[in-house]
DNA sequence: TGGAGTTAGTAAATATTTTTACAAACTTAC
DNA sequence: GTAAGTTTGTAAAAATATTTACTAACTCCA
């Protein structure tokens, strides 16, 4: 068994059997249903007698397992088969500038342990470094399962990521060796890493609502402004992993400086942090707000204006308005270069759904051709809060091509 | 022999040895020089009896020649095989506003007759319609190539295109069916279609310098302005296949009303219609040049200016340094979006190779971040003239697996 | 010039897969 | 409740592919 599980990691493997095997197993996961041999036959063309000897070596492997029979409304009926989903588990972590969080999965994506340190705080330091180690570590301690049953294990960071090299160029940039390298090191365990953008854009690729679409944009919109381009049904990663820096074109209509050293990055006027900044500007030209009465305005974050639009809010609901307007002219421009099914709004502000529709759709007529606007839809993502760590995870089933 | 070309028209053919059969054509014909039995075999990873099998009914089919012996330094002299290029043949038409050319290329893509009409003026009326088939029939017949040996049609059209359909939305718009359908009703061949960008962009890809890499912009700058975009090494057409349109982001300094109806798209600045206006403006505000010696400016097409730029005309060379500097900018932007390896210039202004390359680097400079800006590279393209019209030619290849 | 070493390609032996045939397991109709 | 119809899944037969063994064709070096 435990050969097994090297074998599934090991994508390339050219074992006899093992590119049909692995189609049988990736065929299990993401159907819907448990399938019957015939039916697994079908798809991965395969006669019944040889993919009956395939399956029964699955189940030898005890990767998949028998789970009784389908109801057929004619003849006889066939057993049905699935992957056993604590076959294996793979770990999704995410690290934000603020917060770190540790999910363990099962193999059909369910959370099985979770765990979060919301005191954490991103600094590019060894000692940060050390810390996430050890947290992770001991979150894997803690989950109780068995270490040799970790398939895998995925970051999703923030800052610039060569997913293909396991490089970070932000954060932990002072290694010899690659991040990823760090990490297995010290884990033991296959290590993958992508930014935190594209892991989302993965997640909705995956659970969300970008599933069977080939072309999308899955915005991260949060503290700072990402996008996770999906073109030809692939998300758009680019020749070194930098694709998506959105928050970085220089399309906004004041000439703020931006962290990135630039002037004029969308990110300033759209983001979470600008969304902070207008507020502060607005009460000092005058401007009232409902959230003044329950909270010190040095202390407001960009989540609490949100909250305090959806209750109502003039001030927040204006400022977010504009927001809305001015990336929906942004996406009105990619809409044209790109033209997309469907553009999901993801992260923090997905929940800011009735506010940000209207404005978000009005800043894209501005901008967008008629032809690929009118057949491009706009959603709020669904997968909710925890949608950039099982993002996360599925990094490493997507790379063992298993979904 | 006939059964066979209708096999290789059909992709899907679920014939027992057809998906390996197909698989040798598509890597004799991408291979640099005749490949060896066993080579073949390695590649296409079958036991060499069997591939020895497969590859003799190939000879006796036609479509694979033996070309002689290889020189080796060792062991006995295996014998080399090709893909006859004679085989069949493909053909490559565009449809631009003004000018209508027509290509006959073999299975290596060498062109074995050509056609051109340039007084042929675009209108979206039936009349135009059955001009061009009529044209193209006459073309086929000129060729006198056997129309049994017609692999199919590839056609560039300028406008909104949606390759999957075979509809396109600005020209002969007003058919029941889909253009291709009509097309290849009136022919009697398979025909496909594309935007003039696309096809730009798939000849870079196929012949250019887009070869081998998975993420490249190629900018069609010639009266209008286009994008192909590839990404994860396919050339991005977006859901309905509209992606590229480059001239219509809403990225210009000035006011200008476009074409489309909007104000301030890039086209209006950065094209080679804005470069006639330019001029025109320019000189008009008492500003001076060569060209106005030789030619009335009311008969100055943006040609004439590139060429006066490149003699050394200065007012010239300081309207294209404008254009490039602002096009600079703008793919400086689609740099952060998408972290393309390399960007090649292609069109008609891909000759003003002096007078761009700084001005377009010193604007990427402005928008782009340095991390993707450094990797990405600024190619003129090499291809030449017949770049759209081969990439035309190509696209029957491309939709039969065959490059 | 003629072995030693190397690779190509074919023929026979072996292994694998598919096809065919059929029994088992089921539903529905009479 | 039994016959007719359907589908599963296995066992034997047929087809197909691979492995192995071997000969042919070549270079290099003594």
């Amino acid at each position: 068994m435990e050969l097994f599980l090297k074998d599934i990691r090991n994508v390339n493997n050219e074992n006899r059997h093992y590119a049909q095997k692995r189609k049988i197993i990736t065929l299990l996961n993401k159907a819907e249903s448990p399938l019957t041999i015939p039916g697994i036959c079908k798809k991965v063309k395969l006669s019944v007698p040889t993919g009956t000897k395939l399956i029964n070596e699955l189940i030898e492997s005890r990767i998949i397992v028998e789970v009784g029979k389908k109801e057929t409304d004619t003849g006889r009926r066939p057993l049905v088969y699935k992957v056993d989903p604590n076959y294996a588990y793979c770990i999704g972590v995410v690290i934000l500038l603020k917060g770190l969080s540790f999910s363990v999965f099962n193999l059909e994506m369910e959370e099985v342990h979770k765990c979060e340190n919301n005191d954490f705080v991103l600094e590019n330091t060894t000692e940060c470094l050390v810390n996430v180690v050890a947290f992770i570590q001991n979150a894997i301690g803690k989950s109780e399962i068995d270490p040799n049953k970790i398939l895998g294990l995925g970051i999703g960071i923030t800052g610039r990521i060569n997913s293909q090299t396991g490089n970070s160029y932000n954060y932990f940039n002072f290694l010899e060796s690659s991040l990823t390298n760090y990490f297995s090191g010290q884990l033991s365990v296959p290590v993958y890493i992508d930014n935190d953008t594209h892991v989302l854009g993965l997640a909705e690729q995956v659970f969300g609502e970008a599933k069977n679409i080939k072309n999308a944009f899955v915005v991260n919109l949060s503290r700072g402004l990402g996008l996770a381009i999906i073109a030809n049904g692939e998300i758009v990663s680019g020749e070194q992993g930098f694709a998506g820096e959105f928050g970085h074109i220089q399309f906004a209509e004041s000439d703020k400086l931006c962290l990135c050293g630039k002037r004029g990055c969308l990110g300033t006027e759209v983001s979470g942090y600008a969304l902070e900044q207008n507020f502060k500007e607005q009460i000092q030209l005058g401007e009232t707000s409902l959230l003044l009465s329950s909270k010190d305005i040095s202390k407001i974050q960009y989540g609490d204006i949100l909250k305090a639009a959806w209750e109502g809010d003039a001030l927040s609901i204006s400022l977010i308005h504009n927001i809305g307007f001015k990336i929906g002219k942004a996406l009105g421009n990619m809409i044209n270069l790109l033209n997309p099914g469907v553009i999901i709004i993801g992260g923090k502000f997905a929940s800011a759904t009735e506010v940000l529709t209207d404005s978000i759709k009005s800043g894209m007529t501005h901008t967008a051709l008629s032809l690929p606007l009118r057949s491009c839809e706009l959603i709020f993502s669904s997968i909710g809060a925890n949608a950039d760590i099982k993002g996360a995870g599925a990094i490493v089933l997507r790379k063992m091509q298993l979904i």
